[in-house]
DNA sequence: TGGCATATGGATATATTATGTAAAAAGCTG
DNA sequence: CAGCTTTTTACATAATATATCCATATGCCA
């Protein structure tokens, strides 16, 4: 199968290549654009199979320029990046179909998943499965559930993104940091307890496996001990 | 096992002396280049079991220089090192298997971690066992317990920490500088207390099993005896 | 060699900080 | 408003750092 082609419009140059670098990893073919005027000359060069468009930029915003690209292609699917102050009913008007937005801060994950999700692919894509056996327990990251022969959870957003994190580095050592980053786009004290709250609950949660454990590196972070 | 190699580009010397010296002293061997042009020939010349780049370099960024390595090397483990101010919510989600990055200013502690977690993953699966039989004690590293017939604990990191060193040399001196340097990152009157504690600690925790000792070498460091 | 000074480490007490936990408050969403 | 998730708060507990006091080894010098 031919590599889906991403165009993506981002003036902050760092960010552009760090996102583009993991899209490509996970085998996207990218093109970066960083300024928003050219947004529709690359559209056309390019024929992209997905729009990833920076709502504020310097020149020209992402909203033109989706408009000029329905202009010309009224099917192709575009995810509007956007942070979380700028996100308002426009924006929710936006969502349709063929259209998505991601608030920021947004874990690659999320991203991939959003462009999965208007790609309509199916997971294997990515290689990210969505069904992972911890212990005794299956954990759909889709669907959000965490399921035992002697229970079923539906886990919350947060809840969820947790675990994921914790069971991608299970056994080692993943930083409070790092979490705090990830989960809640920084690492200030009142998130930090926040933190604590959802390792509390997971906890809860995993009990019934006396094998996973969280066991707490008072200082540094968390290690997730999985047989 | 032997040492780990690390390459290091970082442009500011002192700096590079500074963390060079304290990876040194934990088992690593460091190759350290500080312009990041020659990145990729020293690379080469060196092949080392982990990168360490600066992403703010004069003549070549960080990122730059990760790609030439990807050119011609897909999996070496590549750490970012990135002023707080390069780091957008972004640059959280680009971490992956083989990547990683860490904020400055980061703690030895944190740089340690990272490193570990990069390099422990293709041990962990093969052969580096996790439980340990120390006399009549087992002692799970992963899950920092200490079982014997009559009792069960629960260590702290650091304990953990410690009785790992100590039973790695097992029969043999192990210094107190070592242990301040390898616990705590630098061997100063405080830290070398703190280790006395510690020591204390895991005496009473060994005592069921009157094999065990742990003695001490008066101004040099301890002898873990073990059957 | 004996006696003293000094350095070192042992044990324990106390202080500090990080984290655990529960529960209330605030936000969302329909 | 009702039912959920998330954040915030408050208080409890555990891990770690620091301080204190004591014991003992070591070195020094008469």
């Amino acid at each position: 199968m031919k590599k889906p082609t991403i165009l993506y419009v981002e003036d902050e140059v760092l960010m552009a290549k760090i996102v583009s670098d993991s899209l490509q990893s996970r085998g996207y073919e990218v093109v970066t654009e960083n300024d928003g005027a050219n947004g529709l000359k690359r559209f056309k060069a390019v024929n992209p199979d997905v729009c990833l468009l920076d709502i504020m930029l310097p020149h020209k915003d992402g909203f033109t320029i989706a408009d000029e690209i329905r202009a010309v292609n009224s099917t192709v699917p575009i995810i509007f990046l956007s942070a979380k102050s700028e996100v308002t009913d426009v924006v929710m008007g936006f969502k349709s179909g063929a259209n998505d937005y991601i608030r920021k801060p947004y874990s690659m994950e999320e991203l991939i998943v959003r462009i999965e999700n208007v790609l309509k692919l199916p997971d294997e894509v990515t290689s990210v499965p969505s069904e992972w056996q911890i212990g005794q327990y299956t954990f759909n990251t889709q669907r959000q559930t965490l399921l035992h022969p002697l229970s079923e959870r539906k886990l919350s957003y947060r809840e969820s993104e947790l675990l994921k994190i914790l069971y991608q580095n299970n056994n080692n050592i993943v930083e409070r940091r790092d979490i705090l980053n990830l989960l809640w786009g920084s690492d200030s004290f009142f998130n930090s307890r926040n933190l604590d709250v959802y390792i509390t609950k997971l906890r809860t949660y995993l009990k019934l496996d006396p094998l996973l454990e969280i066991i707490t590196i008072k200082g540094i972070g968390y290690r997730f001990v999985t047989p």
